[in-house]
DNA sequence: ATTTTATATAAGTGAATAATAATATAGTTA
DNA sequence: TAACTATATTATTATTCACTTATATAAAAT
């Protein structure tokens, strides 16, 4: 009710793209990479990567960089009403799982990080 | 949570648009004809018409007739995330009571409806 | 040092869309 | 009936934007 009505279009307008809410409901259940989010969701590396840069600047998602991964996570401080948005959602906890068990049966390339 | 990504989306899409999530804002405090969104908005009425015959067509927002003015009002029925937006963004109440005080300084042309 | 891998950035393209101007419809009033 | 008012619809335009391809950067492995 604080943040202006602007702050609210521009957080509105990136959860109202059909990518981002899903990059946004995956990191929800889990820090990923962005290669996680590539193989998940089928778009290009950089079309992930565009989505990602957005909403790190907007304050919905921050970064850890280890080795030439980059992990992304939900920034905790993001405006309230992600969180509002994201628990109205299907949860894509199910989504996550298969990945993840498809993923390790390939003897994975690299350290199972998480 | 029942409902799909799909449905989520087309319902964020709509309310990341200034102009919509002012009209729901103002619609939240009061039954309001075309006009009054008009004026209070200042965009052209075919614009305003437009934004409206979409958030019907969505479920955001109901209308009912009285003579030739078209009067709209939200849709109790709509995605439940709706409510939570507008919860989370500032209210308009004082804009729409200082505009219907000078509506009613001008010695009001129809009958003051609601 | 060269190659490979993971990610970021830049450039270009097509589709969606918010706004306006012009016109149509329909109810009201003279 | 004719003029007026409120709203809806159509056509047009300009802008935004999601995606892809191509290229750059940087860390890791050979």
């Amino acid at each position: 009710m604080e943040r202006s009505l602007e702050e609210m279009i521009e957080v509105l307008k990136l959860t109202a793209d059909k990518t981002r809410l899903t990059i946004l409901l995956l990191l929800q259940e889990k820090e990923l990479c962005v290669c996680d989010l590539v193989e998940m969701i089928g778009i290009s590396q950089p079309g992930i990567s565009q989505h990602l840069r957005k909403m790190k600047q907007a304050g919905l998602v921050q970064e850890r960089k280890q080795g030439t991964w980059m992990y992304y996570r939900l920034d905790e401080s993001a405006h309230p009403v992600v969180q509002a948005i994201l628990q109205h959602a299907p949860s894509l906890k199910e989504k996550l799982e298969v990945y993840e068990k498809q993923r390790n049966s390939m003897m994975c390339e690299r350290e199972n990080n998480g």
